[in-house]
DNA sequence: TCAGGTGATGTCAGCAACTGTCATCAGGAC
DNA sequence: GTCCTGATGACAGTTGCTGACATCACCTGA
């Protein structure tokens, strides 16, 4: 243990979901968010690079997650079909956390300035899922087509998953709405 | 005209492509722009919301014309048709200045800031063009699903247009895009 | 056991993005 | 000619974010 109360990061991350929920993004400070997490103002900056990063710090470990279960995928499988089930498996990383989904969803879907991030932490996601595609041989433009795809299907099936049935899987609705795609680009 | 030099808008969008290309985004200053603009930074920001949104002024314009294409595109055409016509429609607007629409690409890919502008400009492209089909009497998740394909394939085909021959067009680059993006997703 | 290294934090000064407010001034309407 | 309007200037203030340096608990090795 340091000579502070530990896992400040964590703190600082669950300070700020509640204050952009309960007063807005825009009327939350850095400064009031380290003051509720008991450190300063430069101390946040030194775990987050900025004020909407604090919103997106699993992203990471979505994205390792997702590019696993791409090149995990059985040798032979149709780019898209790999990505289906990719995007399906890394999302179950949020099956357990519901409810949390659906707060910070809420919160960033009442400002621009998050839904940029989320935009690029999607797109990044499609990177690196081309990435990880052109890694088992799909060629282009394949490879960037069926990953963005992918992030499209994940966005769908995300949405459906958070205002549906509870019952309902996130894996079930991304696979679904992959079904939806395929019939839509189809006609 | 004003007491001023006309155009102020104009002159401030010119220059901030300039020194954003000239010394990098984030190495340049509103005031730096404003100043060989001929104004000052408090003209610079009644004209544009912020530093990033000087790329993007002619967005709304694009978005319009995405619209009014979507529209008035022939009954019964299969809602993914009806998209790829209308971005390669819209697309055309750029056709003319090629160069500048470059030379705006390269400043954007250098700049994550930018990037991340770029693509909520390119989210609200699909949502106007969600609502479009919807208007026609698409129904969901069809409507949602068929203008993200869209965007996905203007980006691809604005990505070779503008790396490719001078010759090809962007709206046949366009048409060519959704041709791959069918063979992956059918696949 | 203690000297020094390490990592996380605090403190403070400062820049630049952005906003609110009020003054200024050319041109058009009446 | 007076009033109104729209675009701009001037200026003060808040906030996001960074750099530089100090502090201090803990760990490591002699």
């Amino acid at each position: 243990m340091g000579r502070w109360e530990p896992d400040a990061r964590g703190r600082l991350a669950r300070v700020a979901l509640e204050l952009y929920a309960e007063r807005g993004f825009e009327q939350t400070t850095v400064e009031d968010i380290a003051e509720r997490a008991g450190v300063t103002e430069r101390t946040f900056f030194r775990h987050f690079a900025d004020k909407r990063e604090v919103l997106f710090d699993g992203s990471g470990t979505l994205e390792h997650r997702l590019v696993d279960a791409i090149a995990s995928a059985p040798a032979g499988l149709p780019p898209i079909e790999v990505i289906g089930r990719a995007f399906a498996d890394a999302g179950a990383m949020l099956e357990e956390r519901r409810d949390h989904a659906r707060r910070r969803a809420t919160v960033i879907a009442a400002n621009p300035a998050l839904q940029e991030r989320e935009l690029l932490k999607m797109a990044g996601l499609g990177s690196a899922a081309t990435e990880a595609l052109r890694a088992r041989g799909v060629p282009d433009p394949a490879a960037a087509l069926a990953a963005q795809a992918g992030v499209a299907v994940f966005g769908l099936g995300f949405e459906r998953w958070v205002s549906g049935a509870p019952s309902t899987s996130l894996a079930a609705a991304i696979e679904g709405a992959l079904v939806d795609l395929r019939a839509v680009v189809a006609s």
